[in-house]
DNA sequence: CCTGAAATCAACAAAAATCAACAAAAACAT
DNA sequence: ATGTTTTTGTTGATTTTTGTTGATTTCAGG
């Protein structure tokens, strides 16, 4: 069995479908490289393979919409699989909104007994749907924009739970200012979910240190030393005082 | 099967209908290619093609994962395609939970301005994210069953926002004790939402005519005269008295 | 019923993906 | 260290897919 099959599995059945070459740039090793150590994976059954990709056989269904329109998906799927090495059975999460964070939710699907709290209804659905969790939705009314509450209730229940991790997002790392998203509510929710936990972790892709076109403004509340940062790169010399004092994890 | 499989699925269903021209475009290749991939998907019945075009045969888009669990797909589909001719842009309408209602939310995704107001997270995340609709989800608390919530605050929830639909469904219609279910908090949850709605509109599928293994014991709230039925096939003789003082709808 | 525009089909050449075999590199044990 | 095993990348022959061309069919409007 090829140290690639795991992520091999994870990626096809979450993309649903990947070319071969992009399978091979995402792993950066050779496309004949793939095709061997796929092989048994289709002789078994696991995946199926047509002429240039692999397909899931797992029903086409799975794959939530959101994650099709979301840019980056490899670097979130690796993202959301390092986060199994942190979060184990029986853990209590908080979850914020975000594709970043719909990932996560279809990987912690893996884990059992967890308690989650979130005010995302698309991570309550999916999180829900797993035998033996405990899972809240903090909040009512729901924005059509990403299906997430921030009203009075949503912050009410989040300060009602305490858990062992808060999963936090950003929109755009800045080099001076540190995380940043669009809308003071995300940094309410986020600083209500950081308060409410033991330790928090922060998950970002690497496009999110690159420049934007749609600016963000508002600065996330301030990591704790030996907080988690969540990445796909390793991080570049002059972000490296941001993250210092964070224990930084790079999914490969 | 053609590495274009799951797009060009993803996209017809989504989408609803699309010309061979544009999709060769969306995918960056030539028409030609777009219609000799497409030639077994439509052999296999999977989508629809007409001169210059292809269309879903499905419900708008593909079901949800609970409906791999759920028998009689296509007979929840016709009904929840039926229901599309009752409910109109800009309705409100309170829904349950139920395979029936996740169906039903699917096809909804085609109105626009809908109020929404369910106990249910997948009914929920799946209307939030139509740009327009207010949404709001009803209760904290989610079971693991279905993903739905039954707590204090989504009674609270249902009884302060009036509606002019409550979607209900049911696990068995009895000759005799009529529309049963099993859980007194489906119970509760259907007279709230009856109470608060101008109109019930009861969606059950003919297997619930049928006997069952499990069997419910619990009786729906009384529905009021003008109230509708959908159903995919016409009610027997035996069922007739339940109906007679409402509007049956019989999708096909 | 006829006609012109658009869509489809059939066939062939070009491009891309696959496979098999070998050599280099890495991992392993002795 | 040394030799062995395993894994990986490369090369070139083979197969599959794709785009193009031109002939044929379908559709809408007179």
């Amino acid at each position: 069995m090829s140290k690639y099959e795991i992520q091999i599995r994870e990626i096809v059945n979450m993309q649903g479908s990947i070319t071969v070459l992009e399978l091979a740039r995402a792993l950066s090793v050779s496309d004949q490289t793939i095709r061997r150590v796929v092989r048994p994976l289709v002789e078994r059954g696991e995946i199926a393979k047509v002429h240039g990709a692999l397909v899931s056989n797992r029903s086409p269904i799975d794959p939530p919409f959101m994650s099709r329109m979301s840019q980056n998906k490899l670097a979130k799927i690796a993202i959301a699989r390092s986060l199994l090495d942190l979060i184990k059975d029986g853990d209590r999460i908080a979850i914020d909104t975000g594709s970043t964070s719909a990932f996560a939710a279809q990987a912690l699907r893996e884990r059992r007994y967890l308690t989650v709290v979130t005010n995302s209804a698309f991570v309550a659905s999916t999180l829900s749907m797993v035998p033996g969790n405990n899972v809240s939705m903090a909040g009512t009314q729901l924005r059509h924009h990403d299906g997430a509450s921030f009203d009075r209730s949503a912050f009410e229940i989040i300060e009602r739970i305490h858990v062992d991790y808060a999963l936090l997002s950003a929109s755009l790392v800045d080099e001076r200012k540190g995380f940043l998203v669009h809308e003071q509510c995300e940094v309410d929710m986020a600083t209500a979910m950081l308060e409410n936990s033991s330790k928090t972790i922060m998950a970002v892709d690497h496009s999110k240190f690159l420049p934007q076109n749609r600016k963000p403004s508002l600065k996330q509340p301030e990591l704790k030393p030996g907080d988690y940062l969540l990445t796909d790169k390793p991080i570049l010399r002059q972000f490296q005082h941001l993250t210092s004092s964070l224990d930084v994890v790079v999914a490969e």
